[in-house]
DNA sequence: CGATAAGTGAAATGTGCGTTCCAGTTGATT
DNA sequence: AATCAACTGGAACGCACATTTCACTTATCG
């Protein structure tokens, strides 16, 4: 495929969409946030013009930023179940998945109402690396197999947002979430 | 203290005020609802200012609805500590807790800015009640005692918000989620 | 350089929402 | 029935945002 020859882009306007980017994925990690267009664009000296103009809308702009701090989380899904035992994958994984939710604070949090289509297509990946980490893992039988294998999905997928919401999020919560879903989700006779 | 005797107070303005409640109540049981004061009025054909006027804003009355929600729940928490053991109030509370999150799917989602004084207290009850039976099961070695005990229920709590944001909730995830929780929950060698 | 199209941002516009106004309506009291 | 304060709801207002406009600036290239 041929890259298409557009109308010229000018250097500074390229320089300027990526400090949009950068403040926006900055303020993603801030609990308390604001997120709105201004805010975005006072932190690197912008007008909120710009800063829209850069990605043809607030919503892109967010979904790009969001799509960049997942993307390599889900890289690191591959990696771990390309690497090793999908129950060691999935508790290295989990482990840092909650790390990442504890430090990215706001990811989840005031992105209610918008229209993400590459952060929900990156979503449906990682739920897809979680699900074969569970599926092996109950293979393994270091999960306990009594509950649907979706569920148990999902229910991995809201603790990890659970961690995200709590006022403050520490690493000590996470730990404790983390110790308590191990341990629920091993079969209820296994070591 | 003397009920003190401000201006006359019509009766179709206290049955507006009824109305308004039981329709703001109803709405924080359906998912997707808005939850604008002109949705909540449309309901039971009201003007929105009329609405607003009963509470005296819009914070006032959804405050009023959820503590509605909330106050049964709180008052069960408090029964069952009265009736029964730590351990078993725990169970069947988080049972219920998880029930009534599934049932009011929307009370938690939208209420993010508002000031909600009489729900915070009840929070604060409910928080307070289920640190009483934590604490008690823990006594009674069915409850691990390696974690520390408000961290302890600042999980349960952010479990039950996170059955309230699975989409759809539904009674199986609540189930999964409470199976997980209380294995994970207890003591890492019991039976 | 000088020409010109790309880019910029302050201000204008549009939208959604809570709240307030006010002219008209209605329940309560005598 | 008559009076009057409480009540009502459509319209106006205020506010917070995202988005668009447009006169001005600047990078880019011959």
């Amino acid at each position: 495929m041929s890259t298409p020859t557009g109308p010229r882009r000018r250097a500074d306007a390229v320089r300027n969409r990526q400090l949009a980017l950068e403040a926006a994925t900055a303020l993603l990690s801030e609990p308390g946030a604001s997120l709105t267009v201004e805010a975005i664009a006072k932190r690197v000296g912008l007008g909120a013009a710009t800063v829209v103009r850069a990605f043809g809308g607030k919503d892109a702009l967010l979904d790009a930023a969001v799509s960049g701090l997942l993307e390599p989380l889900v890289r690191r899904a591959r990696d771990l179940l390309a690497e090793t035992t999908p129950t060691r994958a999935l508790h290295v994984f989990l482990r840092e998945l909650l790390a990442f939710q504890t430090a990215h604070h706001g990811v989840n949090d005031q992105l209610g109402g918008l229209d993400l289509p590459a952060t929900t297509a990156l979503r449906a990946d990682l739920v897809r690396a979680v699900e074969e980490m569970i599926d092996g893992a109950r293979r393994e039988g270091t999960v306990r197999t009594d509950l649907d294998p979706g569920v148990t999905t999902t229910l991995i997928g809201q603790t990890a947002l659970a961690v995200a919401r709590a006022q403050p999020p520490s690493q000590e919560l996470a730990d404790a979430y983390l110790t308590v879903l191990l341990d629920g989700l091993r079969p209820p006779s296994a070591p």
